[in-house]
DNA sequence: TTGTATGCGTTATCAG
DNA sequence: CTGATAACGCATACAA
């Protein structure tokens, strides 16, 4: 059985009060007594219990950090919100939530209703699933959401600049001289998709270059999306000499079927992503992609939510972090004849 | 302000044992009442202080998960140890830990000696830090060691078979053709290293295949690792036709530095891995590895670890999982003249 | 079948 | 500066 306050008080011969303010490092004790229960702090092992400590105070001292699924992306995330755990006295409670699957909805209510959280990191695609954002609002409990799917005005999010990174890498692109670049988009009812593909479009006017529908190709945003979108592009009368994928998971996927199609990189065709995942290095020949700052994002969106829940109302609660390009071996000028 | 099991017992007219007890599913309670008390719960929405029982109850129910980085790996072990939290009621914690970084040891020994968790689900290469194990066998937390890269008696564990997955898919090697095997071998004080390069080993032995001590190459168990044993190997003298990567990161790496020196693969070199990573299929021609059962192992952990806090004993806390090969483009036979 | 009283280990109040 | 005492919200013997 674990020391409590009251025997640190009965060892040190004071009262618990003064024990605790011992532990909480508050003014008003004297050095002499400090040290005596310092002492007897030592002698015990005594830790306070976090239970009883969060009971009396309303606290759950817990984030939650909602995620859908593990992948690539997620992983990237989880790496830095550790980092910013430790960093306050905030624990991390990670949470799997699946749109339209009644446990997980109901384990999360709980979650939320029984106070165990005082805030969430809500991660894509949670975003999107309207009984969540009701749950959210409804019981009031402060969240902030990365790079979400959707942009709500009067929620708290952090996120890339997805247009302008689209917009950067398709002028590259047309820098090196094509002029026939497919784009892999994603699902159409998410912003940052649609944004990504505007990013492109905008390139495109800005140069006087024709917009061709049937070179903007749905992917689904993954590996096989993009591997039978790539595969319908290069089968095209006037195949592209470079694909754009909307994200790296997609723009990979191309690589592979360009590849097993028997076509060079970037010799015959250029390549390139978008959010810079760390395999994105280490496929051949590098996955030219545009820098989607994960770890600057999550750092920046838990840090408002600490914030937040420190009673701070950060002025600015709809952050849009700039990206910028990554160019590696997978894009290069296209070939002679074209 | 919520409302609590006293505001639960006004409205219903009754006492708040009552509410307790239909609160927790307890019988003796007349069907009538438990109705009342029912409505009274959904009308003011009440849900029971997850802070307040677990202070008088004494448990945290929320078990720990220990991550020295996030990857690739510990992602799909995210994923697994959520969907079994669900099952069971506890919470999930993340905590990274990092080996001789003193606030990470800090941390730590707050996180159980406040008795916020009841019990841990420690990952590689988290369980050879001695400061680690020494803390948790002093303050008597239950846990469980997810592929540890050592192990040791008493301590419960669940793990692959290094050393028959090294064997198999060095046996395959040989069908095909191979008796030049360079092997990308991890650190020599890790169990799991050490196992699999056994299973190598043996593999030569019983096909009466000559070891070469210059075939066996030091990769760090990391991309560039890999990368770097790859082209070590093919500057030998008489160089390998095939690289087994003691793990996928490593033979990941070495794919890259094949492709970047001209070899075709598998034509004039195979290549294979172990772990089964979700990128081996991602990469041409697609990586031929031995399947490390990931989320059976994790599935079977984090069960040992719930069975364990609910004070059963199970008979064996020592599991061993076997592997399984998984080929793929990677490999094939060596080319006709070796 | 139901209710009462007590305690879990803190922090907070307010008087010394 | 210090300490007695009251919450915090729930579970749990023990009665009724």
């Amino acid at each position: 059985m674990p020391a409590t306050i009251k025997d640190v008080a009965r060892l040190a011969d004071c009262s618990i009060k003064t024990v605790s303010r011992v532990v909480n490092d508050e003014p008003y004790v004297a050095e002499e007594t400090r040290k005596k229960v310092q002492a007897a702090i030592d002698a015990l092992g005594y830790a306070p219990n976090f239970s009883a400590r969060r009971l009396v105070q309303r606290k759950a001292y817990m984030i939650c950090i909602l995620l859908h699924e593990a992948g690539f992306y997620q992983s990237a995330v989880l790496s830095k919100v550790m980092d910013v755990g430790y960093q306050h006295d905030y624990d991390i409670l990670i949470q799997s939530y699946f749109p339209s699957h009644t446990r997980s909805k109901e384990k999360l209510s709980a979650l939320i209703n029984e106070r165990r959280v005082d805030g969430l990191v809500i991660t894509p695609p949670c975003d999107v699933d309207p009984y969540l954002s009701d749950l959210l609002t409804r019981s009031g409990v402060p969240y902030v959401q990365i790079t979400p799917l959707n942009r709500t005005p009067d929620i708290p999010y952090v996120t890339g600049d997805d247009y302008q990174g689209a917009y950067l890498m398709t002028e590259r692109l047309i820098m090196l001289g094509h002029w026939r670049i497919a784009f892999l988009s994603g699902p159409r009812n998410h912003r940052t998709s649609i944004d990504r593909l505007y990013g492109y479009k905008a390139a495109l006017e800005v140069y006087h270059l024709p917009f061709a529908a049937d070179l903007v190709l749905e992917s689904l945003y993954n590996f096989d999306g993009g591997y039978n979108a790539a595969k319908l592009a290069m089968e095209l009368d006037d195949p592209p000499t470079a694909i754009f994928g909307g994200n790296d998971e997609a723009a990979i996927g191309a690589l592979y079927a360009l590849r097993e199609m028997g076509y060079m990189v970037p010799t015959e065709v250029s390549v390139c992503g978008f959010d810079n995942l760390a395999q994105s290095n280490q496929v051949w020949p590098g996955l030219s992609t545009v820098d989607h700052p994960v770890e600057a994002i999550v750092e920046r969106a838990t840090g408002m939510l600490m914030a937040i829940l420190a009673g701070e109302i950060p002025e600015n609660q709809q952050v849009v972090l700039p990206c910028r390009l990554v160019m590696r071996g997978s894009t290069g000028a296209p070939p002679p004849g074209r």
